[in-house]
Formats: structure tokens, sequence, C-alpha cells
DNA sequence: TACTCGTGGTG
DNA sequence: TCACCAAGAGT
């Protein structure tokens, strides 16, 4: 294939359909003056470092409200380094992969105080850094210092395995989608491009009904010459998850507050908060063994109905037992909370589906 | 290598 | 309704 042609074509297109962006805001202004290049200046290591960890493997609706808080709230890495983890992790809090927040706020430090607040610029040397892989040491080198590199995510491997008709299935196929995107290095504009190439997997190239008939590539495209774009990529069969039982206790205090405590710093949903309960296991809880279960000695209801969760590698299913506790009993790491401090409490999606549930059959 | 790690939108 | 999917990294 042509890759100046690929390139080129590419880039009118990017010019003209690309997305702006909160991370964008560069673009913004390259679009209004009208210039050729939309690299007029890059928005910056940090907004692109900070946007390029929200976004992995999050849809850019999801992250833009959480990316404005974050500028808003650390306009820069000294900022965010200063802050604490506690801090971050209620503000990521619903975002999901809380490993992320961890590694970020652990990799804000190291910039700020190990390197004077100067990100590295090599995809080497971004990648030493805690929470940064492959794919966003490339998006760092291509956006923020317009250097070539090329960073393969989902949207790339799949209009790559379009273009070329890849019937190697994923995984297998990165190390082929690899070598063809090495075609498209160097280029004359590595962030606009790799960018673009995002984008068109984002809005034309899409896992189901690609819109092949606003394709900047559709006459190269190996795949839609014989009418099957949308089979593309090839995937192994992903395996069942399995449904997962467990029981939540809903503590109340003679003052109202509610017993909650912090998860492990590793592991799912490490350091978040829970509200106490038995571990999630394959087989549901009998009433029976919950008599040995609960974490002290009341006079514990069961709400009627049940949470449903879903994880990336299994289900949940969680049931909600309620007491009163007369004392100030507050066993394994526990803490009583009041309803006006969990605004600021690191409260993930589960969490607060319990909280909901408990909300809907008491006065709470 | 293959598994772990969240969540919300979509068809 | 539910399986699929997403700007992947760490181990």
């Amino acid at each position: 294939m042509d890759s100046e042609l690929l390139i080129a074509q590419l880039l009118r297109w990017y010019d003209s359909q690309g997305r702006i962006l909160p991370w964008r805001e560069n673009r913004e202004v390259a679009r209004s003056a009208k210039s050729r290049s939309a690299y007029l200046e890059s928005p910056g290591p940090y907004r692109v470092w900070l946007s390029e960890i929200m976004l992995q493997q999050t849809t850019v609706a999801t992250v833009i409200p959480y990316y404005n808080l974050f500028i808003k709230k650390w306009p820069n890495v000294h900022t965010l380094a200063r802050a604490s983890l506690d801090e971050v992790l209620a503000c990521w809090a619903g975002l999901g992969y809380y490993a992320r927040a961890r590694n970020m706020h652990r990799c804000a430090k190291i910039i700020s105080k190990k390197l004077n607040g100067k990100f590295p610029e090599t995809e080497m040397d971004l990648m030493a850094l805690p929470g940064i892989g492959s794919y966003t040491a490339a998006a760092i080198t291509a956006i923020a210092f317009n250097q070539p590199a090329i960073a393969i995510d989902a949207n790339v491997e799949r209009v790559l395995s379009r273009l070329h008709a890849i019937t190697e299935p994923l995984p297998k196929a990165k190390k082929m989608i690899s070598t063809h995107a090495q075609s498209f290095i160097p280029n004359p504009r590595p962030g606009d491009f790799t960018q673009a190439l995002m984008d068109l997997g984002a809005t034309v190239c899409k896992p189901r009904q690609p819109s092949c008939y606003n394709c900047p590539w559709v006459k190269s495209c190996k795949a839609e010459a014989i009418g099957e774009a949308d089979t593309f990529p090839r995937k192994l069969p992903k395996p069942a998850r399995p449904e997962r039982y467990g029981v939540a206790f809903w503590a109340v205090r003679r003052d109202g507050f509610i017993l909650l405590r912090r998860r492990p710093e590793k592991g799912l949903l490490g350091g978040m908060m829970e509200v106490p309960g038995t571990e999630w296991r394959l087989e549901e809880w009998s009433e029976h063994e919950l008599m040995e279960t609960f974490p002290f000695i009341a006079n514990w209801s069961r709400l009627p109905g049940s949470i449903s969760h879903s994880f990336t590698h299994f289900k949940l299913q969680i049931i909600v037992y309620i007491a009163h506790i007369d004392g100030r009993i507050a066993r394994n790491g526990g803490r009583w909370y009041k309803y006006s401090d969990f605004q600021n409490l690191a409260l993930p999606t589960l969490t607060n589906k319990i909280i909901r549930h408990v909300r809907e059959y008491t006065s709470y």
C-alpha cells in the first residue's frame, strides 16, 4: 500500500472531521484559524498524560467530566503530586480501574520531585514510569512532543485489521498490526496522525455498522473490498463470567452513623470504601451460615431484593442485612461515617449501588 | 502468556 | 435483556 497517500488522506480527513475534545484545546484554535497544520502547540504533556491515563479502556464521554474536574482541581503535575491519595481516589471514584489512580499519583510524585516537573520525552523513558505502558508512552511522545510514534489502541487495531483484512484473531494479531503501523512512521505530523487514526476508529471505522462511505481509506480497505468490514477484527471467544454471591452488613449507630471500611490497597477496588460484608463466593449464603458471620450481635434483618453488579471477569449479586447498633463497636478496620461525609469518600459504583438500595427501603 | 482489574453505553 | 465494547497496564 502507498503509505504516503494514506497519511495524506487521513490527515486531510482529520483537519475537517477530527473531534474537538477538552484535552485538545489547541485544535479549536487551529481550526478556527483555518491552519493547515493543526499542530500549533501541544496542550502540554501533563494534560496529554492525564487524559491518556483516564482514557485507558474508558470511553470519551465517561472521561470528559472527570478530566475537567482534575484539571480544575490540579492544574499541573506539582499540585497533583501534593494531593493526598485519598483525595485523588475520591475524585476518581466511579471511573473504574482504580490502580490507574494510584499509579498516576505515584507517577506525579516522581515527575514533580525527581524530574523537576519535566516529563520524559522518549517512549523508553516514559514506560519506566508507573501506569505508562507502550500505548500511553507512544501517545505522549506523539501528541505532547510531536515526535515519531504511533499509539496502538483498540481503535487502531480495528482500523488496521480491516485495512489489511487480517484474519488472524486478536490478541495474536497484535504483532502483525504493529508491523503495519510502523509503515506510517515517519510522517509530517505524528501527534495529529496518531489521534486521527483513533478518531477514525471511534467515529467512522466503528466496531458495529462502520460508515465506510465516509471513510477516507475506503478505496484501500481490503475488508471493505470483500464486503466484510464489520467482521474484523477477528477475536477469540471470551470465557464465560461466573456469578458470585455476597452479603453486605449495613450497621447504623444510634447517632445515625454508618459503618464502612477500606478495602486492601491491592486487588479489586483497591483502597476504595465498601460496606462491610462476606467474601464473594460462587455459592449463595444460607441464613444459617450468616448467623455465625454477622460482624456483631444485633437484630439483623434482611432487606428485600438484591443488587447486581458486573465486573470484568465475574458477576456479583449482593443481598443486604441491616441492624441498629448501640455500642461504638467497629471491628476489622471499619469506621463510622455520617451521610454528609459520603461525598468526600472514595465510593466505587458497587458501594453506591448498595447505599442507594438501602435508601430505597429505609428512611436513612 | 494469560489473568486481573470497573464501569456505562449500546444494539 | 445481555453480550459486547472501550484512547491498556501490571504481574
